[in-house]
RNA sequence: GUGGGCGUAGUUCAGUUGGUAGAGCCCUGGAUUGUGAUUCCAGUUGUCGUGGGUUCGAGUCCCAUCGUCCACCCCA
């Protein structure tokens, strides 16, 4: 034997086994942001490598290392997506889409990143995005909140997630404080840890996040991001708590909580589960106000958020949430030459008949017990049965595979039979 | 990029102090004439991740490498 090619590291296939809970998140997200009014929009998975170094920031670790880049036979600098909201904005701003308008969008597909495989994180990788353009209110953060809310519900997942909130200010009022919070840590490097030095340069913010308990005491004593929020981030903020305590939507609001993108501001938010190990996010999103411009845009406000589809696949798969396996209805067993060949007429006879019918016809010979095998494997609830003696009467067999009496029916007849029972 | 665990049939795994491999599941066939899921019988499947080394002899010991899982980091 050859040998064989294995697929690329991180890089996983989706069997059939699990397809259904694909299938369900996707339909359940369909659907469900159809009622809200969102369009879908597709995007190319490649771009130019210049969209992700100025929307995502140069300095962060997702642009410094993990993208998939490449040159093309041009000699362009090519990028696979590491993430969806660029090219989003990108094509939104390219096809004229946010001139004095507002659009409600939402996309899905794949995602690439160059990180070490885990628990939740792979290096091909699913996302579902949500993105609004050209609505600065409080309003807008709080449907897409809401409407994430009721996409666990209907999921049957909202016992195992929990909203975290926080507001980074405006672009300006962050930068200040930045400054603040890095002068503050400046004059204290001997306590920073290895980690936090690092980011001291690259994303001083983040390391309020820093899970080190030495550490703990000197973030505790530093400055305060909320303290510093200009007076119009604060209102808008506050406007989003009332309106969510309003609707019910229990959060924690988390002063630590930084989004790891540079193109945030103002409101940010994240769905978290603790079922997940160390990859707990599992939606996360907030406000980037300044990105269209920064894009080459005209000045549109947007807000937006993105899941992880394999995060939420195993999330369901783990704790029992089914989806819908599809099992088919019947199974039409044929023995015999004359059965073979009309077996496949009878089959597309009863398709024309019952569109919503999910029949395998056996195909391959086999006797009478090898095909009823294949028949009771294969899940479905009746198996068909064409044989001589069928032929003979010009009728077929019907067997419930899960109890019941075998019956002897016209073609005409199983088919009513079988609208009754599927 | 860093650390730890693990790589043996399609799959889950066993393999004792080094003596060239086994089990369950799955799959295939059979248990009187055309009937499955239970039971019984029989059968197929492996360069023991890869490459070196030690040894008379390595699945078993050593080194390297790749893969995988989990964690750090990062993030959805």
């Amino acid at each position: 034997m050859a040998q064989q090619i294995k697929a690329i590291r991180g890089m996983n296939d989706i069997l059939p086994e699990n397809i259904h809970y694909w299938h369900r998140i996707e339909g359940t997200v369909r659907t469900l942001l159809g009622r809200y009014g969102y369009n879908e929009i597709r995007m190319p998975v490649i771009e130019k490598t210049e969209l992700f170094k100025r929307s995502i920031g140069e300095v962060t670790d997702i642009v410094e290392k993990e993208m998939y880049t490449f040159d093309d036979r041009n000699g362009d600098s090519l990028t696979m997506r590491p993430e969806g909201t660029a090219g989003c904005v990108r094509a939104a701003i390219q096809n004229g889409l946010l001139h004095n308008q507002t659009q409600r969008l939402w996309y899905q597909g794949a995602m690439f990143r160059y990180e070490r495989p885990q628990k939740g994180r792979y290096r091909q990788f699913h996302q579902i995005g949500v993105e609004v353009f050209g609505m600065d209110g409080p309003d807008i953060d709080a449907e897409l909140i809401l409407l994430s809310a009721r996409l666990w519900r209907e999921l049957g997942m909202e016992s195992m997630v929990t909203l975290q909130l926080n507001s980074l200010g405006s672009a300006d009022s962050r930068a200040a404080y930045r400054d603040k919070l890095t002068a503050y840590l400046g004059q204290r490097k001997e306590q920073l840890d290895e980690d936090s030095l690092r980011r001291l340069d690259s994303n001083p913010l983040r390391i309020l996040d820093s899970k080190n308990p030495d550490m703990a005491e000197l973030i505790a004593n530093a400055p305060k991001l909320t303290e510093e929020l200009d007076d119009e981030s604060k209102q808008h903020f506050d406007a989003l708590c009332r309106t969510l305590d309003a609707a019910g939507i229990k959060y924690e609001i988390n002063p630590c909580l930084v989004r790891g993108l540079d193109y945030y501001s103002k409101t940010v938010f994240e769905w978290v589960t603790d079922l997940l190990g160390a990859q707990g996010t599992v939606c996360a999103g907030g406000r980037y106000d300044g990105l269209v411009t920064q894009l080459g845009g005209k000045e549109s406000s947007a807000v937006g958020f993105a899941m992880g589809i394999e995060r939420l696949a195993v999330m369901m798969q783990e704790n029992g949430l089914g989806g819908d396996d599809h099992y088919p209805d019947a199974y039409l067993v044929q023995v015999g030459e004359r059965a073979m060949q009309q077996g496949m007429i009878v089959a597309e006879k009863m398709r024309d008949a019952l569109p919503g019918l999910r029949l395998i016809t056996h195909c391959g010979g086999g006797s009478f017990k090898s095909q009823f095998k294949k028949a009771d494997r294969s899940n479905a609830q009746f198996a068909l049965i064409l044989g001589d003696d069928e032929i003979d009467k010009g009728e077929i067999g019907i067997k419930p595979l899960r109890g019941g009496e075998q019956q002897l029916l016209t073609v005409d007849a199983a088919i009513e039979y079988l609208q009754q029972q599927i």
